[in-house]
DNA sequence: CTCCATATAGAAAACGTTTTCTATAAATAG
DNA sequence: CTATTTATAGAAAACGTTTTCTATATGGAG
């Protein structure tokens, strides 16, 4: 099998002890050609380190895990990948599970970080409660949320500032002419959507735009994909009365259903009507039209919660450390300025 | 800190064996009564093993590492959740990286999972060389490469029949009453594009259409992305004197950017030209027109990889195992039929 | 020249398990 | 009633490292 520490020893004619020394470079004074010896010899057998012994006598963890949502989502498919360049980068290997969201696996896999020792851990997650908090401190690592960040949690963080960015997405139609807004969703079962309509609403309101007639709730989207859901939208406001003259929608692929239903229906976006993204998906700008829509930054958001992880490893009793992330509003086609007929001109680029 | 084994024997008041056995549920008989104290005291204690300790001392690797190229690749992200869900189902732990089909890097993700021991290794790469061979071989671990094969390599892998969806593609084109057909692309540098192309010019040579002429080869399109490879292939097809009716395109991504680039150049998709992708990312029923493609199961082929790297963990000198897959033509709005003019109607659902 | 620090390296302990070995009591076979 | 399984459980070894402890030269300081 595998070549230990101990047929490099006999191989270079040192001790085990030495060997350790070497190849862990630990800080030991050791003779420059004995090194020498031990790296060629370590060299010649192809040895590798083994893990798991060495985790376990130096008490130190190798791995940081993290757990998603979901990793077919745009969004954090790129704060995973930030994520795993910033733990290799320093030094650590990646752990990474994805919860769909459902407690119960998300309590699962909290049990199988536990048990694999690892150093810290990253988690987005809607659900906080009594349950889920015993059970991440009791895992004794430094935890990190990161995204959403679930109401009541006080703890480690990188954010997002979805308040502002459901005022960002209200401001700018009320900048481009728009009075008759709607808002599109689904439940507003988490917190950053709950953010995110306050925001909103307070920016529809203050402009003495009444907020509650705006909102388009999907009472069951729940169980629902994310574009049938759009698609439900539209079809709630093809059966209305007056349509708006631009609406916003709680995220990009929804804006997609949103956006086909409507042409379906004969209602051109966004001549007719301005349709607004939030989450700013990579496919956003190949579409037609591309799509208007708000970035949360997900490198920045991965790399950032990494980076605070590492930094916590080893002074646990540390106050709270959190940094939050602003919206950028992104300008594309899906909007139009009310009062301007003239077709924008096109671009097949951002 | 984390309650151990031993704790558990002092508080149940039993031997530290006894809990072991119990705890692991070894085949060892162990008294009813005993085991319920252990469990009981285990429960009190917040007892969670200790996986480092346990794979050193059983030999046995909790683990199953898989590389990817990509990990915001809507294809890989697929396969992975699939590759995920039945590891975690055959009680393994996954250990994911993405390689961005760099050589470099690959070579120092293979001695990273060389040292944490895992029990199997799942690959998706393009690169296949002494080196990388070697490299795999002395891990000593069953290893299963998935998707794309690259040339020479001979070993187990679960793949795709590259070469049928080229043909599938160029007949579907051919049925539909095109003759004047385009092959979009970018060099061929892995085995799986030239298995594609040569599949689709096989069709179209037996169709007596000359196939050379038919590529439209994208040089520098390497370190291009998808997208912009497309807008550069429909460039180069404006730029020609006569347009084609259809033109296939090596991926979905990259049709993207041809449909988007056509229309704003004032050709009509499908209408002028009917365009075809590759891949059926998901985006591709949510756009307008929506896109005609051919798609690799991709769950399929995640689950398919980690049964067979399951089954093939524990005994090692079986023979080369493998599966491979077929395409699927996925039909939608992108490609028209030659001679039919009216609109075809519109749906916003697959 | 003696004493003490220093560089170097081997021996042994330790990390938390699983597994093998050994021991005891109960149960069954003869 | 003795001999031999069988159920049960503790003691001890082992996994491959890192770390602590101990030992031996070597080199200055006095």
């Amino acid at each position: 099998m595998n070549a230990t520490i101990v047929e490099v020893a006999r191989k270079s004619g040192t001790s085990l002890s030495t060997v350790s020394r070497v190849l862990s470079n630990s800080a030991y004074p050791v003779n420059e050609k004995t090194r020498k010896r031990v790296v060629e010899a370590a060299e010649a057998l192809g040895y590798r380190p083994n893990s798991a012994a060495r985790m376990l006598r130096s008490r130190r963890s190798m791995y940081i895990a993290a757990i998603v949502p979901s990793l077919n989502n745009p969004f954090y498919s790129t704060v995973i990948s930030a994520i795993e360049q910033e733990v290799l980068a320093s030094g650590y290997m990646l752990q990474m599970y994805s919860s769909n969201n459902d407690p119960e696996l998300e309590s699962r896999l909290l049990d199988l970080i536990g048990s694999v020792q690892a150093a810290a851990l990253l988690i987005s997650s809607m659900n906080w409660n009594e349950k889920l908090e015993r059970k991440i401190r009791d895992l004794g690592i430094p935890a990190v949320f990161f995204d959403q960040i679930p109401e009541g949690y006080s703890g480690h963080y990188v954010g997002f500032d979805f308040h502002e960015a459901g005022r960002m997405a209200a401001e700018f139609l009320i900048s481009e002419g728009h009075r008759d807004i709607a808002f599109g969703c689904g439940p507003f079962d988490r917190e950053s959507r709950r953010q995110y309509r306050n925001g909103f609403c307070e920016v529809l309101d203050e402009a003495g735009i009444s907020s509650a007639d705006a909102i388009v709730s999907i009472a069951g989207a729940g169980s629902m994909h994310e574009y049938e859901m759009g698609v439900a939208i539209a079809d709630e406001l093809l059966r209305r009365k007056g349509m708006p003259t631009a609406v916003a929608v709680i995220n990009d692929i929804a804006a997609l259903g949103v956006i086909k239903r409507l042409e379906i229906g004969g209602v051109n976006v966004p001549f007719d009507v301005s349709v607004m993204g939030f989450d700013d998906i990579p496919y956003g700008f190949m579409m037609t039209p591309s799509l208007t829509t708000i970035r949360q930054p997900a490198e920045e958001t991965g790399r950032m919660a990494t980076r605070l992880a590492v930094s916590l490893i080893g002074d646990p009793g540390s106050e709270c450390m959190n940094e939050i992330f602003h919206p950028v509003l992104i300008r594309r086609e899906s909007v139009r300025r009310i009062g301007r007929i003239e077709r924008k001109e096109n671009s097949y680029n951002d």
